[in-house]
DNA sequence: AATCTTATCGAAATCGATTTCGCAAGTCAC
DNA sequence: GTGACTTGCGAAATCGATTTCGATAAGATT
């Protein structure tokens, strides 16, 4: 039913080579055949066929956006995440093919490769390290060009596209302990591995040079497997003989459950107890008080982990992508300085 | 490089047709082959082409996400719209291409249903009712079945999943009114034509049911291509001589820039007026005091997309899906009684 | 025993583009 | 006028699957 360039071939009475030719710029046909070709084309509304093309030329022009972690958990980065990814990819002809359900399917990446219906893959949350580096092995055995995001893989073979967690997390706690804050809280989450690392490492790094001895107790490790999570390490750093006057949780979404748990309990924020984040979500600023996080930017992973792949992909021996990108302090309402410590 | 068909073939001395028949469960194949067959392609770990099978099959299992408007307008709802709409489509064994620069390219829409790189289209945030029309017919012409979102079109050919938008306002005006207020402003926004048409119907009719005389002063209508069209829609009506009660505005982030003004000029909320805003967006509910607003569901809105698609694919002959969804009216903090009123 | 079914398989056509390679005509030099 | 080159074009191969249709053999029927 579609025009095909067989179609164009009986109108022009010109062959199928030719006008291929003459469509995709080839120096081998004269000027005034082309523009005929050019014309017929444009009339008959004519548009190769993809799946054809695709066979052919062995490339898709798509790229794969694999999430593989429950997508309701990563769905508010989403929104920051693929409108710039989307917009670099179309810049280069390239589209974005979304593959959600893949939650520790290798089997299922492994048919998307084989199938080579995408010219390169963004993993996108892989949930553990050992998986992550078995995936992306597992990508590159497959002669697949592929891109790690948002995390940071201790390894040198990889591309990936993280934030500077280390200092986001130094930043932090620098910006409480000048606040005259000396016992302050931090919530980990072992289960996404580096990132984890690198935010109690950047922690215990202000610390020491601050010269405040890191305290096991006020550091509290939980897991978004178990129930009331967010409740529970809130209740664990306050139970404390000597609780903690700041606390800094792994996310913005556990930090504003802190912040009603807090308010359900008379304990004033910030002049009580100081309260921040991670990741800058929206929803942040809008709090009563907004909350004070670090804010790293999906938008800009998204559209860096995009051009990067785009390279992989036109270079096939490009070297590896590996890309830290600053974050931001945002100091708001919900941190303020130590009452008690000055009182 | 990848293992192909013929590579089978070749492996097992059986021909290319057997195999194909063996893979996709036809009959006239022995079970002893096709036995073979499937054990052969395990081990090889064969997966089809899909340039090749699209190409033949004449369909792809990949449907389109066209995003006609200025995509970080409407990148909030993608968080919401995305994983439902992809998780729909996936149980169907399609996969979703996202489409996102094409701001009133009906130019690049056609090239696309040519291409025929997606089974069908799904329209989503179409600026104006005569493009999203023309669009429809278009695609219509085009033989691609397509949806558009989330828009109610008044139009008995074409295919649409919207909220009802009618009821919603009723019920956020009714709400109000059952506080006491007489005087409720209200916020259109006619370039999103039945959207705002409906609002406004519903809020005209919950007026009419109560017997309170519909006061044009009351409604402003603005333009987001205004500058500061927000901050103008509040001051405009703050400034009558007899201001409103109670607003409703055209979406949250209106409202809630409302809220940081009415605080900035010590206008309580609600004590001194009651303000509501539509959508149901995550930092409604975060703000202080919470938002008052008309919950629709984009992610059943998404799905119920998906699902409609995916029927006007299956079945050619169709009839054209459409969908109005309830919303759910969510009272909170930002509306309370008349005080002025019962005074 | 001749004919008819039925089950199983493969040769070849097909989907629609791109690319290779060879051919013919024209140009140029000497 | 002949060899060397250049230009422009098309026949045919190719990408990798699916599908049609005919062939064969075994079993069933009369």
């Amino acid at each position: 039913m579609p025009v095909t360039i067989e179609d164009l071939s009986q109108t022009l009475g010109i062959s199928r080579s030719t006008i291929s030719k003459a469509l995709n710029g080839r120096p081998d046909v004269s000027p005034d055949t082309r523009a005929r070709v050019l014309q017929a084309a444009h009339d008959l509304g004519y548009q190769p066929s993809a799946a054809a093309r695709n066979l052919r030329r062995q490339r898709t022009n798509k790229i794969g956006l694999v999430i593989t972690y429950p997508i309701h958990r990563v769905s508010d980065f989403l929104a920051e995440l693929i409108p710039g990814m989307a917009t670099v990819a179309e810049e280069a002809e390239y589209n974005l093919i979304l593959y959600t359900s893949m939650v520790g399917r290798a089997e299922r990446i492994k048919s998307l490769c084989r199938s080579r219906e995408v010219d390169g893959i963004i993993i996108a949350w892989p949930p553990r390290l050992s998986e992550t580096v078995a995936l992306s092995q597992l990508l590159a055995d497959e002669d697949m060009p592929h891109i790690v995001m948002p995390r940071r893989v201790p390894h040198s073979a990889v591309s990936y596209v993280a934030a500077d967690h280390v200092q986001g997390a130094r930043q932090l706690t620098q910006h409480l302990i000048a606040l005259g804050h000396r016992r302050i809280g931090f919530q980990r989450l072992p289960e996404v591995f580096e990132t984890d690392h690198d935010r109690h490492a950047g922690y215990a790094k202000a610390l020491r040079e601050a010269g405040i001895a890191y305290d096991p107790q006020l550091v509290v490790s939980t897991n978004t497997g178990d129930e009331d999570y967010d409740k529970r390490s809130f209740n664990t750093l306050r139970s404390l003989s000597k609780p903690p006057t700041a606390i800094l949780f792994f996310t913005d979404p556990v930090a504003i459950k802190a912040l009603s748990l807090a308010k359900e309990r008379g304990i004033r924020v910030p002049q009580d107890l100081s309260i921040a984040g991670f990741d800058g979500i929206l929803s942040s600023g809008v709090t009563e008080p907004a909350l004070t996080t670090v804010r790293q930017s999906t938008a800009e992973m998204g559209e860096l982990a995009a051009e990067s792949l785009l390279r992989l992909i036109a270079d096939g021996s490009a070297k590896p992508q590996q890309h830290i990108l600053p974050v931001e302090l945002i100091a708001r309402g919900s941190t303020s300085v130590n009452l008690r410590a000055t009182a």
